[in-house]
DNA sequence: CTAGCGATTTTGAACGTTCATATGCAATAC
DNA sequence: GTATTGCATATGAACGTTCAAAATCGCTAG
């Protein structure tokens, strides 16, 4: 109503007195305690520097403005910015919802308590988010990448590297086995291989594959711990794997026809909570109830897994612990020190419920990480084909130049 | 294998000669094409200034270089950041899966196409996040903020308010109607509205509804819209509401409680898609199919949704609408320009599956949000956003002072 | 008493922009 | 021919830090 009248105000009586403090500059606390700048810029970044006396002194005077360095003017003098890139991947993208969800939420925990920000950024292909990192890196608003979601042929690793950019990768570069640059990745191999231990401990011989078609590295991965798994069990494979892309429907559809095959499974190791879904509805649409008539593990352990009736196996991978390891490995990487690059797999753990068949617990909701305590319960009698262990990160050494 | 005598490199042969051109400043831009910095400057900030010829000269020049202005520089000159930050919510809290994420990629992409990026941090609890604001302000590490998940007695409008930080709402501020600052909700209580219309067509008259306990201003504004929509029915309500946190047992329980009442509903329209699962547990518990023996209706059509078995029918919110509305409102407030705080309202549309009962549309998987339409996106980075949205909004004007 | 030294503090410059102002130049007005 | 205007471009300063180097202080040694 009052104000209605002119437009560019005329500055009278705009602002009230306001318990808005006038922003302190390291010039006010400087004067404000009687030493130059530097002392106030000695006694954030080098505090050794300075006589305890001074140290406590200009600390109280911090303080007491509520004094915090600019961070664009320390930007611009130092060069770094303490600021890390991630991009977000279309919602769509994990069709069965949020895994990444609470992965990024970690990832900016993470960053925040080593002094670093998230800047998050929306690209729908990797072209984009190669655009995006140029302007990014261009303005010098970041100092680092974090990079998601890597494939065969991907591009984005070569472009970083090429520019010379900070980056850790949350995937192993598929296809690259010489890649240079750090990576951590979860052991989706073992997370299979887990499963068809655990579903022949069941005393299922005939465990079939739900995979997708081939030129995905997580997939041929997550294959081959179920291949070697069966293999060190003795059990045959033929007539047990199934291909196509990600999707409920083509889970469906796979399983209906391995269960109309000459060798029809008895369970079933899915790549993803999706095609696990999809196997579902087969059963169902059969009248069979899976966990009795087919068992079923899923990959992910996504949000639906323990909703869903009956409710799903499935392998959850430590995703806070992963987001946890990419900000340090990039905060590392940021430090200058040229150190080779780190490669760590961190193992994924079987959450076992109803629909592989293992009655003996049915937790209605799981806590979405690792949690704290040993709770290795189901898995008691770990069978151990081989030496890959839970909790240590295994660190591979690199190999050629 | 070669590198592994020396640690702190002697710094010789360390960099091939690399493809990265030394990034540009804006003093090379303008030695290159021999004109003073403030051209370059213009050139980018106030093309009009320039005489044509001088402009493409200096456009071109940094096309060449590759120049963009740092960011540091520029926002330490103009006290603009042209960042905004936004809270990540707890990834539990979207119990059933995540809604936000989706969200939450939207306004990335709006605010990146507005010139914008997005600053994201993670927090555990409103203190928390408020300590994270006055870390963000005092560094000027962003220009404003993104306010979700707002609720009664909610400490953090009046900080923001308080401390004259640019800001906009997700949410209406609950308890407090005459708040000042601009804010974007959806009307929940025309999504529940339209819930029990369509259980009404469908032949029902004891329509209950699930709702949280007293104290949360979303639930109440859904309980409003199923209450007045009952109303205008003609429909009575008594015994029909059920109250407890959200969650999947509440939902249970709750169901339970209301069809061993004396006032059975026969239909039910949820807070939360959380506690529609729990109301499907609770007819599966007695043998009963939902859609057939009990209607049952969701909000947020979270991702689960879909894959249920009967599928969920929910009330979706345009989230992608909303986001971009928040971004652009944002912007606006941030142009400096005084204006009254605006108050958006956006109507959420209910998704008809077959827990309902309604059998004529079950879609497996439907998209996410609206279909995007006429979008934004080509703006170029710094313009504003000039009009409203598209879709034009229910605007409610300002009442008290 | 003074030189010398290390610890502590101060000073001037620089980071890369944009703002405010000044200059140059061409066209118009007197 | 000179003053007046308006547009196009250039110059100096400033934003708030940290770096590099210089200055000062407090001691110990000669």
């Amino acid at each position: 109503m009052v104000e209605t009248g002119g437009d560019r105000g005329s500055g009278a009586i705009r602002r009230l007195p306001s318990a808005v403090p006038p922003r302190a500059t390291i010039e006010m606390v400087a004067r404000h305690c009687g030493v130059s700048r530097q002392t106030i810029s000695n006694a954030i970044n080098a505090p050794d520097r300075l006589r305890p006396a001074t140290l406590h002194k200009v600390l109280q005077a911090i303080e007491e403005l509520g004094y915090r360095p600019s961070h664009a003017a320390r930007s611009l003098r130092t060069h770094a910015t303490n600021v890390i890139g991630c991009r977000l991947l279309p919602s769509s993208h994990s069709g069965t919802g949020g895994v990444l969800d609470g992965w990024f939420h970690a990832l900016c925990a993470a960053a925040r308590s080593g002094g670093y920000d998230v800047l998050a950024f929306a690209a729908a292909t990797d072209d984009e988010e190669i655009e995006v990192y140029d302007d990014l890196l261009r303005r010098r608003a970041v100092d680092g990448i974090i990079l998601t979601n890597t494939h065969y042929l991907d591009p984005r690793p070569a472009w970083l590297l090429q520019h010379e950019v900070p980056f850790v990768a949350f995937g192993r570069p598929w296809g690259s086995a010489n890649a240079t640059h750090s990576w951590v990745d979860v052991d989706g191999a073992s997370g299979t291989a887990d499963a068809v231990r655990h579903l022949a401990d069941l005393g299922h011989t005939r465990i079939g594959f739900l995979g997708l078609n081939k030129g995905s590295g997580v997939c041929d991965d997550r294959f081959q711990g179920w291949a070697s798994a069966m293999r060190a069990l003795g059990l045959a494979t033929t007539g047990l794997v199934g291909r196509a892309e990600d999707g409920i429907a083509s889970g469906r559809a796979l399983t209906e026809k391995l269960l109309d095959g000459p060798r029809p499974p008895t369970g079933l190791v899915c790549v993803s909570d999706s095609m696990a879904v999809g196997a579902i509805r087969a059963v169902e649409d059969r009248g069979w109830i899976a966990g009795r008539d087919l068992a079923i593990v899923g990959f992910d352990d996504s949000p639906i897994a323990s909703l869903l009736r009956p409710s799903l196996s499935s392998v959850r991978q430590p995703i806070v612990a992963v987001a946890g390891e990419l900000v340090s490995e990039l905060i590392a990487e940021l430090s200058g020190v040229k150190r080779r690059p780190s490669r760590i797999l961190r193992a994924p753990r079987l959450i076992v419920r109803e629909s592989s068949g293992d009655r003996l617990s049915t937790p209605e909701i799981t806590a979405f990480d690792e949690a704290p305590g040993p709770s290795h319960s189901v898995l008691a009698r770990r069978s151990h084909f081989d030496t890959k262990s839970q909790q240590t990160p295994e660190r591979i050494k690199k190999k050629g130049a």
